[in-house]
DNA sequence: CTGAAAGCGCTTACAG
DNA sequence: CTGAAAGCGCTTACAG
């Protein structure tokens, strides 16, 4: 059988593959009769565009990138954070309803992703968290339109889509402090310049500050982004810190914070209070329901493919930039403690 | 500055576009000293073969599809069961090893992925879950190979790859009437012809009759799969049923299930024995921690790229099929009752 | 309004 | 061993 091409159409329809061409991009004023009969013939006929030969034709893939971070190089772990899964699955739908397909790739933004992009010809790339420095500076030499979702590099060129994420660790925090907490653990992925955590941990200073606590250094834990890591920070804030309370930078360190402190019968809330940030799902499922610093995982998605699109359509418009709403979201993980005296 | 070319590499190294092509595709005896100076030409203007073209060429993309079932249509929830973001992560991951790229997919397996996958010229598909009767139709008239993730679809042009169902929920059965269970509910999303949730509860069944316990049919309570529904279920097991254990389909629909139960104050498992099934991440996260049968996730990934892979390189050769091997995981969900007398 | 033809970047059968 | 040339399926400037 074969592939059905434009030039079986215009067969069929007796016209030449030009104006095949013309009525299937809606180009030109093609009378409506012309129309109809080479319509009826496509239909008859199922044909299908070639995106490969459109793609040369038009050096325009209909193709964006998504990068997600690869937690463990060379492993399968690419999705440790369902907070990936769920910004994924909001582009891939957003990306869908404008024309556009979705090529996921759990590579760190290296060397290797600038092939693929070129390879592809990919019309744009989301990436979604920080990577070093060098990838970006390869990735911009391609002049591909670029969005970062939840990324402090400071570049003219990328577009950027985040939440404030200072007001996030003062929002958590104080939350605590005004539920009478005035010890109060920061537990961590690895505070880096230029990263999320950074400016998670100044805003926790920021609360503390407002409210006149003093800061504690020891009661600032750090380790990567994972469950594991939460269980391993619990255990350390169990053993070695008088505190009552924890502000998690991330729902997944929180879930493995309260499932370590569980083991070690120590109850949440009763002997600790918890708060997270991400309102992912497993906040929900989790017990008790963690309190957590919600942002619209959906929309942030949504946003970062308009985003792109717009780039994509004006490549000469500036910098576009998004800080995405939070809220605290309240649920059973924080208790209200007498005020010290 | 624009493209580079092999048509430019061609002119750098003083061959033609041909050799060019050659070197780069390892054909032919190039003596050893052209080859030297193709890539070194090719090093050095940071040449990148288009895909389109070769593609076009070739007949062959390098691209494969993963098709992920859209729990509600029209909106994000596409990763609503994090079972579907593990194995896509594995995929994506495996089949990147391989030179293949990935593209994701929320559609329902319709008419409009049957246009995907022609626009892009896919050279396979990776179907997850089950789908109307009439989209495999559609889809096996491509000609395109397909591996089938958790599908009955009873069909000898389709190569499949998927668990012991019946299996899987006479182990979970069998174990809890190992513990002294005689009272256990069946927790499932719905049970249809030709579905795994069927085969689970026939093993369910057979665990039953193996131990000479009558069947109940009141025990057996179906919805959707997913964490609310898991909620309603416990709800209904708790208010009507006289039981002490549940075997609940889904690991998602367990979590849903204890989340429930915890809300209601009824303690697992004291009050209740759970067990559910796919090991996901959030077994191991749950308080307690969920005791479940357990299939290696990314090995079943892994397997259905090996699959397509086997099936692109000899589309003529035999349907495959491939059972997954799958392990009780016994957590903390589950509690030894005394025997009834 | 419509068609012939060039060209996007590749690969490969063929000729030398 | 190497190159000229055809052709994969499209789009579009150009001519009529």
């Amino acid at each position: 059988m074969g592939r059905i091409t434009i030039k079986d159409v215009a067969k069929e329809a007796g016209v030449s593959t030009a104006t095949v061409s013309y009525v299937m991009n809606e180009k030109k004023n093609i009378p409506e009769s012309t129309r109809e009969q080479v319509l009826a013939a496509a239909e008859k006929l199922g044909y299908v565009s070639n995106y490969s030969a459109r793609s040369m034709r038009l050096n325009r893939s209909n193709l964006i990138g998504v990068i997600i971070p690869q937690t463990e190089p060379g492993s399968q772990m690419v999705f440790e954070n369902p907070f990936y899964s769920e910004i994924l699955s909001s582009i891939e739908y957003c990306a869908r309803q404008n024309g556009y397909h979705v090529i996921v790739s759990g590579t760190n933004a290296d060397e290797n992703y600038l092939k693929l992009a070129q390879q592809r010809n990919l019309d744009g790339i989301i990436i979604i968290g920080m990577y070093k420095e060098q990838s970006y500076t390869d990735l911009r030499n391609t002049r591909i339109p670029i969005v970062l979702v939840d990324s402090y590099m400071d570049d003219h060129y990328f577009h950027a889509i985040r939440i404030n994420d200072r007001h996030a660790g003062y929002i958590a925090t104080r939350h605590l402090i005004e539920n009478g907490h005035r010890k109060i653990a920061f537990l961590s992925g690895a505070i880096k310049d230029g990263g999320v955590m950074k400016l998670r941990y100044a805003g926790y200073c920021d609360a503390l500050d407002e409210f006149g606590i003093p800061r504690n250094a020891d009661y600032v834990l750090t380790e990567s982004v994972g469950f594991d890591s939460g269980r391993r920070l619990a255990r350390k804030m169990a053993d070695e810190l008088d505190v009552t309370a924890a502000f998690c930078t991330a729902d997944i360190i929180a879930i493995g914070v309260i499932k370590e402190l569980n083991e070690q019968e120590r109850l949440i809330p009763a002997n600790y209070s918890i708060v997270g940030v991400d309102n992912l799902s497993i906040a929900r499922y989790s017990i008790p329901g963690l309190t957590t610093v919600g942002q619209n995982i959906y929309h942030k998605g949504e946003k970062a493919v308009e985003m792109i699109l717009n780039a994509i359509a004006d490549p000469a418009a500036g910098k576009q930039e998004f800080i995405l709403p939070i809220t605290l979201v309240e649920r059973e993980s924080v208790r209200k403690i007498d005020l010290p005296a």
